[in-house]
DNA sequence: TTGCATTGAACAAACGATTGTCCTATGTTA
DNA sequence: TAACATAGGACAATCGTTTGTTCAATGCAA
């Protein structure tokens, strides 16, 4: 239905590929300046736009990325897609959405469907630490870039903050605040984050000369549901906990709920710890104790590096760390809820 | 770097098309069964997966949709999209977002680079009454269904809920509870549902026999920020509303906040209700009193009208209203939190 | 007037797949 | 044995662009 080059070409009287060097302006073009104007009138008039399939098999680039994460419904990942699309738009780039609520089939088959579409690079933000998907990529040499969670293939592009740091904080801020029974809802073995976070929070309690109990680890992976349930099982402990350090800020959120349900007050009964620094933590009541990571720039950053890639065409094995921060609030210190909307100072970027 | 069909064609000693047929299963070939045991062992052995954008030139079908909405940030959004996605995916198709904050002009590039890579359709959550874009989509003859916001051109397929009727029940729950003097914070003049659910209270209003007093109606936009803004001013009047209708739950939130910064209680001071009932409704305190749409539903239907109008080719009209439902939670009556995990009737749909 | 550079555009070959048509051996029937 | 049907694939056009190459006409210098 939209107009053609050669429909165009039928029009001006001239070849198609006349018309094609008009249209993009080919520098090393010699025309007459009567002929130039006769086509770019009719350009003009019919607001002609290059056939974007028929370019993309030409050029072998479709200017669409792709970006996959567990759930868009995670305040998490909706901004770090915000971040990836205003990096990527302006540049002409269109971005397809791929959920896969955690599950490898799901993500094997996205994948699939994303080579065999060409889109010109991925972002994944749902990375296992053993991930076949990673090295399928890899090996069919499709630019692509992790995000949050790193792989085990030290090969690829990553950006994200340092979560054994991050955990470390979390940790450290309850310890100071006099916890002793300081339990973690945990992400998962299987990936990153999980392990990190994980691995901050024991060697936070081994600074602190706290014995780790390892009934005071319960994964909960990465659901709201999924905190509730590790929490209910957390404070039912005989010998509860009385101090929550949660792998994520939805985890963080469900054992909240979980805890207000059970009647305990918030922190003076159990304070809690998040990770991410959602907007959603500050919103809820009491507002959340996090570490804060810049959500926004993990996509943005990643959408460079991509793009950084495909320009080069050579992958990058670039990586970029960024430091995590505590954010005070009202989950751990009574009264902290003034901190809630404080500035923060930007975290800053490791190479 | 992929195979190609030539290639594999080399490779068999056939001609392309002949593997062409076999990797789709053409029913009307025949062939030598020795030939096609090599041709399809050598497909197994080679993962062959056609090119897509190749395939997508001839056959003219990307196997892409499109979702332009205002920003996937906002809860309400997120969800919407995974309910196309979870419509969409297992049909083979893959969904490009496009965030347009809110902006003609971001949303008018976005159509046209829609349109040039030749996506199948658009679902468009980001229309305004007068929307020359969904003009033009029209005219392109690309196939597109509008959601939650419907547009003038009463062209259009459309999948929302009946905003009149949910503006009404909102602000006849106020009355209800005794509320004399009750605000609005209301949507776009520009926008369907802004002009809808504000005629909705302002018929409840009339039902009621209470006066509409104009400076209790205060336009927020659909942004958290927009709703603090707008609510300072409605607190701030001399008389000020007991009861506040928000035309969104992210302005009912931000009056939320607002309201709490200045020390009112919630609902003894002032009572506030939503709309949409995103999952954030559930987790602030006190929680949101609002307006059930089924949002994921909204994507669902959205999805299945437009892949009906692209595989009959044929644009549709069809219109799939739902049934909004109050939810009373804590915003509106004291000690209503306990209302807040409680099942929902399911709401239905009308044609 | 011949020879040679330039100009201004047309030609044509891709990019990979799909699909209607055509061709050549067989095998079958009369 | 001649005529013919059928099986088994090859051929070729097409989708809409891009881009290297060719080619005729014009201009200029010798």
């Amino acid at each position: 239905m939209p107009v053609t080059l050669k429909e165009l070409a039928a029009r001006a009287q001239v070849h198609p590929s006349t018309i094609s060097r008009v249209a993009n302006h080919d520098p090393k073009l010699r025309i007459a300046p009567p002929t130039r104007q006769r086509i770019e009138a009719l350009l003009r008039e019919t607001e002609y736009q290059p056939n974007g399939v028929a370019r993309g098999l030409k050029l072998r680039q479709t200017l669409v990325l792709a970006v996959v994460i567990p759930d868009i419904t995670n305040p998490f990942f909706a901004a770090l897609f915000r971040g990836v699309e205003d990096a990527a738009s302006p540049r002409g780039y269109n971005v397809l959405l791929c959920n896969t609520d955690g599950s490898p089939a799901r993500q094997r088959s996205h994948l699939q469907s994303l080579h065999a579409r060409r889109v010109d690079g991925v972002i994944m933000a749902s990375s296992f630490l053993k991930d076949p998907t990673v090295r399928w990529l890899r090996h069919q040499g499709v630019p692509y870039v992790l995000v949050n969670r790193f792989s085990d293939e030290s090969h690829d592009a990553f950006v994200g903050s340092d979560d054994l740091v991050g955990g470390r904080l979390a940790t450290e801020h309850l310890a100071e605040l006099g916890h002793r029974r300081i339990g973690h809802l945990a992400g998962k073995p299987t990936v990153s984050t999980g392990v990190m976070r994980r691995r901050g929070y024991l060697v936070a309690l081994a600074d602190r000369g706290i014995a780790a109990d390892p009934r005071l680890v319960v994964e909960s992976g990465y659901t709201e549901e999924g905190g509730a349930r590790a929490a209910e099982r957390l404070l039912a402990l005989p010998n509860r906990p009385t101090g929550i350090f949660a792998v994520t800020d939805m985890t963080a959120v469900g054992a909240l709920g979980v805890a207000r349900r059970m009647g305990l007050r918030i922190p003076e009964d159990v304070a809690i710890v998040g990770y991410n620094d959602i907007p959603l933590a500050t919103r809820i009541v009491p507002a959340l104790t996090t570490v804060h990571v810049p959500i926004h720039d993990f996509g943005a950053v990643a959408a460079r590096l991509l793009l950084e890639q495909i320009e080069t065409g050579a992958p990058s094995r670039r990586r970029v760390v960024f430091n995590p921060e505590l954010v005070v609030r009202g989950s751990t210190v009574s009264g902290g809820d003034h901190l809630a909307t404080s500035p923060l100072t930007p975290a800053f970027a490791t190479e």
